[in-house]
DNA sequence: GTGAGACTTCAAGCACGCTTGAGGTAAGCG
DNA sequence: CGCTTACCTCAAGCGTGCTTGAAGTCTCAC
């Protein structure tokens, strides 16, 4: 069962790309790998999936959910290693998401920082209780989300 | 039950925070938040519990799991607003936190950067299928995570 | 006092991403 | 040829974070 030929067995490929098999089984059930057959039964993995099983590990790491991940993959051969043209498109979609989350870490941070020098007083305008200002527009009167004890100064979080 | 005293009901806190009352009696038993209780057994929330939830939320957002959540939560004061000295620690922990995201996400937009302008051909030093270097240390000889196929020049992804 | 609507509990279900186990088969070294 | 090890399928289970549904109860405006 140790063929180091072209074709990799399952546990050749978990141990190449640091899955468990029942998550490669898992995978190729939802159509993000492909395999051929022996004569028995078992599966045969062209190398190429190597490639798509990283392919899925950076899609989860930016936050992609397996079947988009196979939606993506979808569009580049399975086979065969992308060329520049097919893989520009994808590569420019992940990194607006990537700056995307960048941004929205960005933002929280700040706001943590701010909440964590100010003495952060003015809950109506502390933006960590009042994320997307939705709650300002809730009713009548200041609102805040958080707190709703307006007189409270050494007030927050 | 339209009661706007200071006690608000289920409903009230659930269109206060936007979320569900599902997840709110879910949050309850998780003991992320608390409640008394009206002679009929009905919730009455302290509006203290919309700061929690806040922080929660906020929590949420930058990754940790609800558990993780109630045990920063868990030291602080469930029914006023924390001190600063109370929250200054929990909120440099969130920004390290939050700093580790970023940095791994700019690391990883790099790399598909690099991907996409390169023509990306060298596969054994291809950041994007070998992620943590991992995969040099895995064997004898050159070893690439992904591709496994040296001499394919245009190769990549 | 009554009726609508909000609330209660408890059990089950769902979506995601896998893992585990049972029972059995294939591959390949010696 | 035999033995060991890796593989196979299928069903069930798990952890997280909730939602849904059934069956019943409480509140409160009128």
């Amino acid at each position: 069962m140790t063929q180091s030929a072209d074709r990799l067995t399952i546990g050749e490929l978990a141990a190449r790309s640091g899955l468990a098999t029942s998550a490669l089984r898992y995978y190729e059930e939802l159509g993000l790998i492909s395999s051929e057959r022996t004569v028995g039964g078992q599966r045969r993995y062209h190398r190429a999936m190597l490639r798509r099983l990283a392919f899925v590990r950076a899609a989860q790491r930016v936050g992609l959910s397996l079947d988009e991940a196979g939606q993506a993959l979808a569009r580049l051969p399975d086979d065969r290693a992308p060329t520049a043209a097919q893989w520009a498109p994808v590569a420019r979609a992940w990194q607006r998401r990537i700056d995307d989350q960048i941004a929205e870490l960005q933002l929280l941070r700040r706001k943590l920082g701010g909440c964590v020098g100010c003495g952060c007083l003015s809950l109506k305008t502390c933006a960590l209780y009042n994320p997307d200002d939705t709650a300002a527009t809730h009713g009548p009167g200041a609102r805040w989300l958080l707190g709703d004890t307006p007189p409270e100064p050494p007030a927050h979080l």
